[in-house]
DNA sequence: CACCGCTACTGTAGCGGTACAGAAGCCCGC
DNA sequence: GCGGGCTTCTGTACCGCTACAGTAGCGGTG
């Protein structure tokens, strides 16, 4: 029997909680027949489903379908409620309430390496994060950034509500990426060694630096460096000892494009000189070729983590008065916008970091929907993108010393 | 006596809303990842508060204590109940539940201009980005990306949990805005027309071009192109008539600085002509001066609004022979770091974008603060940020022409 | 006219937490 | 020996919404 009285109204609403409770009493006790509110009907509280519900005398069950499940109900009494809420300037379900409920935020989150203020640091990356908030966007999804660094007793890996997440390139130390895990979230890895199943998305790094190293020493060059991205110190020249041993801390992306020089130059009987730049370091690198010279004169050719130190080293060899690529060819990583801006253009390694950002958001978005479906979808594989080696001004053969 | 029976149940968690009760269950069992968990005893919906509270055999509000107010317990059993948490695989509390009950997500929302994928198109804008969330981390506050554009069903600015919005250089005939004003989320504006109660963040753009309209003037230039960005056709060389009409859609940046231009030149008696760009273009900008010189052959310096684009010209330039700043003269704005790469050295207005970040930032993360208080804040004043003009290489005085 | 299949709406029972006001035990001083 | 002031835990009452299982009404049917 649904006789049984009216649509139940909301217990005192926003008493019992908030710092003023006799306030709230008071106003509750003369509400009913003082409505000495400009308000339509007096309504104290925050406006809620109830509130609309009760003012269209419909239960809250009808309203709430009338904003999420507009076939549930008649396009008339929909139109009703709609006018109503909008009266009442509430704006619809409550986001927070609603992701409870249904199990789902609507937002993925992108967990970045310790610093999110260099996350943005260059033009690529920029790009990487462009095309995942877009590919999102499309699903309807937003994207949050999540520092690995907790900040006081916030862990925004633990403590953020997400939907999945992408691990991008995060220092596995930091063990952000294991609390996602934790969570049973959904994850994507970008730029990360690839871990059994979880679905990833990577780069040919090592296939692009070999690409890059075995140009430099087809066009003859022996005098190599290399110039490289750590996590830790010792940064500048490195002995050679140090040169090839990889920390985690150093980056997915570092370990294996130094990797693929060193195995094609080896591979040429080359031994390259060393020179380890600080993983967050942004750009405006000062002086690398004057140290790497000082160390190592008779270098003809530099290979640069990326086009941003590529360009430094080229603009600082151009304003010492060593010609590029006559005297010195200089191979930079990503097809960065800037390696066309540089003259000469840079050689470069290109990898598309669009694709990449699109693809690693859509694996996401795909597993997301999946999951929420109940289904046990199979672990996506793990995709490798190809890298190019773009070949432009700033590389060419080594300079004869005149007395040789 | 609180003996009047242990603790209460969840009901069969998990189930009853699950579409598919027995696959999911089957799912938490032999997940990849959850089953790593030695999982003392059998338990199988979701791991909740409740769980930990059975297990250890305390109310569930001591499990909520032990991890989010520690000084309401005991350290020993706290250090009982983490533990055994951390055994079920318990990774905190729910973050949608814990924002439900809060009242607060730890997040908020950046809104941008239609596309996300072109906000993060250049070094200055990735800056601000960086700066914000490097400064909402520090406050533990994550940061979530939103569209202005709706997609599908979802609308960001309505469907997105969050404690307060800094909309960012927003499209106002999105409504995006609106929506969150009426969702009663503190708001910080940057980079937008100035509103009244609402506070905001804006750089001195006006005076920054006009400051670069008067050096040109100050040379001697009397045949002055502007390059300016737009939200609509017409594109390209604009018709005199046409030339300082203002769109809201075009961006209050671009109106500004379109405005100090202008103002500067009018002073000076100098008509320019203008040039206008699609807003959501991203560098590789084709041929801007081609077309200038075309329609005023005898243009002897550009303002460019942004220093991307007057990279662009300046390569232009030279690629077809014309000497910067020998024959043209090219003036920035930002202050991109590749100001700096371009030789010559790019004469440009600076703005500190990280600086506009951080502030936006804290301004919001006060507001969020104070509004948790219960503080009714005053809405903190807007403030606006100094330009400077940096004069470089790229702008000297005019050609004079052989002839004349 | 009982029976069926619809559509339109409603009630119940959560989602997983937190705030707040107790209540129990305990040490203190008078 | 008793009220008071801790510290440490517990119970209740929500936060605002959604899933699911009804229940009503209603036209068509055999």
């Amino acid at each position: 029997m649904p006789a049984d009285g009216p649509a139940r109204r909301p217990v005192i609403p926003g008493a019992g909680r908030m710092p003023v409770p006799d306030l709230a009493v008071d106003r509750i006790a003369s509400a009913p027949g003082a409505a000495r509110f400009p308000e339509s009907e007096e309504h104290v509280g925050r406006v809620t489903l109830q509130t609309v519900a009760d003012k269209v005398g419909v239960s809250r069950m009808t309203v709430s379908n009338a904003f999420s499940r507009p076939d549930q109900l008649s396009a008339q009494l929909r139109e009703k409620i709609l006018a109503a809420a909008d009266e009442l300037g509430y704006t619809g379900p409550d986001p927070s309430a609603r992701a409870l409920a249904r199990g789902a935020t609507g937002s993925v989150g992108v967990l970045l390496s310790n610093s999110t203020a260099t996350a943005f640091s260059d033009e690529v990356a920029s790009a990487f994060f462009g095309a995942i908030a877009h590919t999102l966007n499309e699903s309807g999804l937003a994207l949050t950034l999540l520092s690995s660094e907790p900040s006081g007793e916030v862990v925004p890996a633990r403590d953020v509500a997400m939907d999945g997440v992408i691990v991008y390139n995060c220092d596995p130390a930091s063990g952000a990426r294991e609390q996602v895990v934790r969570r049973g979230l959904p994850i994507v890895n970008v730029d990360q060694a690839s871990e059994a199943g979880t679905p990833g998305v990577n780069v040919a790094d090592r296939e692009g630096a070999r690409a890059a190293a075995r140009h430099i020493v087809e066009l003859g060059h022996t005098k190599v460096a290399l110039v490289t991205k750590s996590g830790e110190p010792p940064y500048g020249i490195v002995d050679p000892g140090e040169a090839d041993r990889h920390r985690a801390s150093d980056g997915y992306a570092s370990i294996e494009r130094l990797a693929g020089w060193t195995e094609a130059l080896e591979e040429a009987g080359v031994t390259p000189v060393v020179y380890r730049l600080p993983i967050d370091a942004m750009g405006g690198h000062g002086a690398i070729l004057a140290e790497i010279l000082e160390a190592a004169p008779d270098t003809t050719a530099v290979l640069a983590f990326s086009d941003v130190i590529a360009a430094d080293i080229v603009l600082e060899a151009q304003d010492s008065g060593i010609d590029v690529p006559g005297r010195l060819s200089v191979v930079g990583f990503d097809d960065n916008p800037l390696a066309l801006r540089l003259r000469p253009q840079l050689t470069t390694v290109r990898q598309d970091v669009s694709e990449k950002g699109r693809l690693a958001a859509s694996m996401l978005v795909d597993a997301v929907r999946s999951r929420r479906a109940g289904g046990d979808a199979s672990p996506a594989a793990s995709v490798t993108l190809p890298t190019e080696l773009v070949i432009r001004g700033s590389t060419g053969p080594p300079f004869e010393a005149p007395g040789a």
